[in-house]
DNA sequence: CCAGTGCCGGTAATCGATTACGCGTAATCT
DNA sequence: AGATTACGCGTAATCGATTACCGGCACTGG
């Protein structure tokens, strides 16, 4: 056993090479000038040593960790894996890891992620915050680290936003309801701290409005943005036999999931007796039956944009903020048709 | 604008609290003895100061950081997502971050983030493998990171190993669509390095032996363990109206998902014409109609074990490797049936 | 032939925290 | 009382890398 055979740091390449460290530095991160021989020595001798830098000291001395932050609330939501990975991609090309961070909508832990952020000399930041008013991001932006807000907007940041447009998912998934004839429709909305169900909320109204109508309180649901409260919240709304409405609105990926299993769960048959329109296009989507029809997000291009926003924002911190609106898809699939 | 205010250091707050660093130091992380009318005066100036410990130059200085790897093949896979949640949670509680490592199932990318573990000092290491025989994890074991190999094994090494038992898993599933009177199987397995279709394909291979049978090799297909890649192999399989299986058992998440869209779109019915056997429980197997029949994993406890074995092992490095073998449950849907 | 100009590369300071060591004081023992 | 031990705290070394600064050398121009 043993081993122990500790890392080779970079006086270990020095003495190898025959060269001091700030050579040895200077090779393998190419600034500054180096007699070509020497170069090929220590680009030898860190072959052999096997030396690979240690980030905590190359980010002490640098003030800069080459980490990005990836902040969500839920790993477990398809969306937002999605966004990662997109996030990701990009981090593997500039050489750059992603530490993912699970706020699982929980003030708190958003707080503590986003201070170690800042503890740590990120290299970005890429968010989803927990909420629109308490979400704090000043810490950020006192300490330079280049942030980009996804998916929910938060209030005082005037930095590198990339949304969907939400109003006018909203409106897509009403008019296209009320184009069948539905006119009693019930909406899934999320906590109102939540940016993104706000402001689908607020497409449904403005289409609502456009037609002569306006949203029913008592079908205004509000639960937490988990599968299983949306599931519960559904059922209930359904169990009035005679007063149920003629179709629902779900205004996130696990809403979508649970109003789904509600609505299974209730009897009823879609699209016939109901009409159900999700939000996020997972792939369990597609495989149910009926298939749901949904607003699809660009999320592949969300996540894709904010990371490449980090690379450039690397590169020259003083590039104006960009505040995007991805637009909506609608999918119209099998859970809706006319009344 | 402007801003700049640097991050507190802990000579601010030893200023602050008039008294040397190496006190702040020792009240802070609870070493030592310290007259607590200064400890007091200490926490209060950290507070003022908003310090929060740099942690590039703790792990430096350390040589340990407080982080976690979680290294895994596909952050798409709900498996995997599930895993790294469960672990998390564990994280969360010990005040340690988790860094989420996307391999893609590519063995380079695999090595660079072990790399990365080491060079960083992480505090431990979770990891599902790329390949059974060119994964090498002997760098970790050198710079003694603790780790815990999870889901998939892994040759030359015995520290702790946390593994579904994969051949009871091919046992029941097959033991399953025999009962049923199934003979003519397809088995869908990923590539051969990977030991968690392995394991379950020798299951599968005993509970036929033990019934007299043995697998047809042209009912054994290999995919890369991707959703359309399964799909097409299922698709390609039953294209044949006059001589296709009776009986499907996908081997994995994703496998199974393309299987179920490859049965769907061949026009078969399940479970009437076809049975299809699954692995891994997802949210959409029950939402599905017939809803899938599977082998389900206990993928929280897999998570929770393997956290809990980095914080022991963090207490301390010399305890016993444990190797447990989880049970999987075989849960009977509606895609099975009598041949 | 000497001063001036660049280029190379080494020495040492530095990033921010932890901790070995040692000093001074107080408590305890003989 | 004098000696010993224990405690509390500060000084300075240290983790591993980057980089400001400077000295030495070669080359150029006058």
């Amino acid at each position: 056993m043993s081993g122990q055979q500790r890392a080779a740091r970079i006086t270990d390449v020095a003495r190898e090479a025959g060269v001091s460290t700030a050579t040895v530095s200077r090779v393998l991160n190419g600034l500054g000038t180096v007699d070509p021989e020497l170069a090929v020595r220590v680009r030898r001798a860190a072959e052999v040593t096997r030396y690979v830098p240690n980030p905590n000291g190359r980010a002490l001395r640098r003030q800069r960790a080459d980490v990005w932050a990836a902040i969500v609330s839920d790993v477990q939501n398809p969306f937002f894996t999605s966004l990662v990975t997109a996030v990701e991609h990009v981090a593997v090309r500039s050489g750059i890891a992603v530490m993912l961070c699970n706020t699982d909508e929980q003030l708190d832990r958003e707080r503590s992620y986003l201070a170690t952020a800042v503890a740590q000399r990120m290299a970005g930041v890429v968010v989803s915050v927990t909420s629109e008013a308490e979400s704090d991001l000043s810490a950020l932006l006192t300490a330079q680290v280049p942030t980009v807000v996804v998916d929910r907007r938060v209030h005082d940041f005037s930095g590198d936003t990339i949304l969907l447009d939400n109003v006018e998912a909203g409106r897509l998934a009403t008019e296209h309801l009320l184009a069948l004839g539905h006119r009693d429709i019930m909406c899934l909305a999320g906590p109102s701290g939540v940016s993104t169900t706000e402001d689908r909320l607020q497409g449904v109204r403005m289409a609502l409005t456009d037609a002569g109508l306006s949203l029913d309180p008592a079908r205004m649901v509000r639960t937490d943005l988990k599968i299983d409260d949306a599931e519960t919240a559904v059922r209930a709304a359904l169990a009035n036999q005679r007063n149920h409405p003629d179709a629902i609105f779900a205004m996130n990926g696990p809403l979508t999931t649970g109003a789904y299993r509600g609505v299974q769960a209730s009897g009823l048959r879609m699209p016939d007796e109901i009409s159900l329109v999700g939000v996020d296009d997972d792939r369990w989507t597609q495989m149910v039956s009926p298939a749901v029809t949904l607003v699809a997000q660009p999320v592949d291009e969300m996540g894709t944009r904010a990371a490449e926003r980090l690379v450039a924002r690397a590169e020259d911190p003083e590039i104006e903020p960009i505040h995007l609106l991805l637009p909506p898809r609608l999918q119209i699939r099998g859970t809706t048709a006319t009344a």
